[in-house]
DNA sequence: ATTGCCTGCCC
DNA sequence: ATTCTGC
DNA sequence: GCAGAATGGGCAGGCAAT
């Protein structure tokens, strides 16, 4: 067996080849970026963020299990001693162990490329003190994860480590246009009061959330004339070809403001009524066509609601802070309504700084919580925080000042999502019954997970499943449960269905005898393609169920005749319709009465 | 051709 | 997506 | 505070069975 073959330009390797996606190749054939290697790529682009020494397994356990792991004649035949020095890195790699990475970074430099020495890995580990190694796989991990975030190319990354080590790394390997950056992302809070004790006071902007598609938008005039585009979605995958009515919109964007070369945004695509300009809801956006999609073909018309702005002609903008993206982003490229029906528009986000004042930012958030065609709010920190030079030595023991830049792949608290179902009192909470359940898998094993719920049929006088739930129950919780319905105990737990339900798709492994009622939270009510809850009362005699259901509390209140009926949830599913603007007042008939709890309305105080 | 089932991706 | 748990 | 795990609804697309 060949020591010398440097595994790295193997197609895949065999052990996680079958769930990755070709991603690599699409990234570095794009624009013509400057491929190193001719791999046809099986890097699953996200898999960084799970655990850096699993990726790096690709690039070198590679190496290592031709090189180390699969050539016996460099190990006793019979029994290997486990902890051998040269499996070192292996080990910890298959551990998922960081530090793993680091190891394997720091000997980079030291493979000659066609001919790998195994040992280099612990010469290296034990000429070092473990301190002052560990702390150097850290920065170096740190180094890594963040020129990784900003341009997810192992070979680009690779290619360069091997060239010029971690020093120059980031220089060598920036942010390009035509390779997705990972989107920054938000923290969920569930109350302005959250807002200032996070913020302190400092300004910031609070968005409009749009109910889309998360679309970071690349664009390049090349020096011939054409002007490229690419539209990648939050995990970064193209979507350039599901959406040529954006590509386009971003061409003739690019043909008004000639003096612009390049650009990277970062925006929601919305589904919008191209009559009325309303908003559209996510189901709909999500029907369209997917792939290779001709611009004549797209029936649901989009608009691209832009917030951010990352490079601009040759600049990287993500160190700037929010407030400075923002304005040459609002300034440079106003709102654009292409002549060309066919073509999407081109929208800021609709939103309200705190600078304004406290009433026009309370009327924001009241309107946000009205319109139904919106999620909630983003809350996003304007400026960088300065530390002003007299708290700086003496004073309290400070957190970390809060940055404005945009952070790449990170869930900070200077990006906050406040929703309106995270809100206690606002949104859609059902009482629903438990009337089966599936055996849990991994970590919940021991209990059953999901669980089946149904709403209150008076006129059957029987419960209709509705939906799986499976967030919101602590272990202790679940433990319960598996004593309150356990195979054990046939009056309340079955394989078989001896209880009068319906259960339209769903095909729970037990079923529960209806017995109490939960409290269950969602952000929407949906049509579903499997629940025929309520399928009576809907247009097209489709059942409804809930988008992201979760916990709240049991309600042992209630028996399970009183549990959200037929008639509340088709109510609710109504009022949710169709409504942009004003125009919902007549709709909104949904009965508060004795199904529904609505009593703590509590207001938010701003 | 049509239907059903599974995967992969969106949220 | 949401949530809980363990480091 | 963060990563990891388990899994929600629902769509298009692809493939196999009818």
């Amino acid at each position: 067996m060949s020591t010398s073959k440097r595994r790295i330009d193997r197609p895949s390797t065999p052990v996680h080849s079958k769930r990755r996606k070709d991603t690599q190749s699409r990234l570095d054939s794009f624009f013509s970026s400057p491929s190193v290697s001719e791999r046809p790529g099986k890097v699953k682009a996200d898999s960084f963020q799970k655990s850096i020494a699993k990726d790096i397994e690709i690039i070198d356990v590679d190496l290592l299990d031709d090189d180390v792991v699969s050539a016996p004649e460099h190990q006793s035949s019979s029994s290997p001693k486990k902890n051998s020095s040269a499996l070192r890195p292996v080990k910890l790699i298959q551990a998922g162990r960081k530090d793993a990475f680091a190891n394997v970074q720091h000997t980079t430099p030291d493979y000659a490329p066609l001919a790998v020495d195994p040992s280099t890995y612990t010469t290296i580990s034990m000429d070092i003190a473990q301190d002052t190694l560990s702390s150097r796989f850290r920065s170096a991990e740190h180094l890594l994860r963040k020129v990784f975030v900003q341009h997810p190319s192992y070979d680009h990354i690779v290619g360069a480590l091997l060239e010029v080590g971690l020093d120059g790394l980031p220089q060598r390997v920036p942010l390009t246009v035509g390779i997705p950056v990972y989107p920054a992302l938000g923290s969920p809070i569930r109350s302005f009061e959250e807002i200032y004790e996070r913020l302190n006071d400092l300004p910031f902007s609070a968005e409009l959330k749009y109910d889309g598609q998360r679309a970071q938008i690349h664009v390049l005039r090349q020096s011939d004339g054409p002007i490229d585009v690419r539209v990648f979605s939050r995990h970064l995958e193209d979507m350039t070809s599901k959406y040529p009515d954006v590509t386009g919109l971003m061409q003739v964007l690019l043909e008004i403001h000639p003096e612009t070369q390049s650009l990277i945004l970062d925006s929601e695509i919305v589904a919008i009524d191209r009559a009325t300009g309303s908003l559209k809801s996510f189901q709909a956006l999500s029907s369209r066509a997917r792939k290779d999609v001709r611009l004549e073909k797209v029936e649901i018309s989009v608009g691209v609601f832009v917030f951010d702005l990352l490079y601009l002609d040759g600049e990287i903008l993500l160190d700037r802070s929010f407030r400075t993206r923002r304005s040459l982003m609002r300034n440079r490229f106003p709102s654009y309504i292409p002549e060309n029906e066919l073509l999407a528009r081109f929208q800021h986000v609709d939103s309200c700084d705190s600078e304004e004042s406290q009433i026009q930012l309370q009327n924001f958030w009241e309107t946000a919580v009205s319109r139904h065609d919106t999620e909630g709010l983003m809350i996003k920190l304007l400026d960088h925080e300065v530390c002003d030079e007299d708290s700086k030595g003496k004073l309290q023991a400070r957190k970390k000042p809060l940055s404005a830049i945009y952070d790449a792949d990170k869930r900070t608290f200077s990006w906050m999502k406040l929703k309106k179902d995270y809100v206690s009192g606002i949104g859609d909470s059902l009482d629903l019954i438990p009337i089966g359940a599936w055996y849990g898998n991994g970590r919940k094993v021991k209990w059953w997970s999901p669980i089946l719920l149904g709403i209150w049929d008076p006129d059957q006088g029987h419960p209709v499943a509705i939906c799986k739930c499976m967030s919101g129950f602590t272990d202790a919780f679940y433990k319960t449960l598996s004593e309150q319905f356990s195979l054990d105990d046939a009056s309340k737990c079955s394989r078989s269905r001896l209880w009068d339900c319906e259960f339209g798709g769903f095909k729970p492994d037990v079923y529960f005898k209806p017995d109490m009622v939960w409290e269950i939270r969602g952000a929407d009510i949906t049509l579903s393609p499997i629940s025929i809850a309520a399928c009576h009362l809907t247009s097209s005699s489709k059942g409804l169920s809930l988008r992201f259901p979760r916990f709240i509390r049991v309600r042992d209140d209630k028996t399970i005749m009183q549990a959200s009926d037929a008639s509340f949830l088709a109510n609710l599913w109504k009022s949710q319709q169709g409504k942009s603007k004003e125009q919902d007042d007549e709709l909104i008939d949904v009965d508060v009465d004795s199904t529904s709890d609505y009593s703590e309305m509590d207001d938010i105080d701003i």
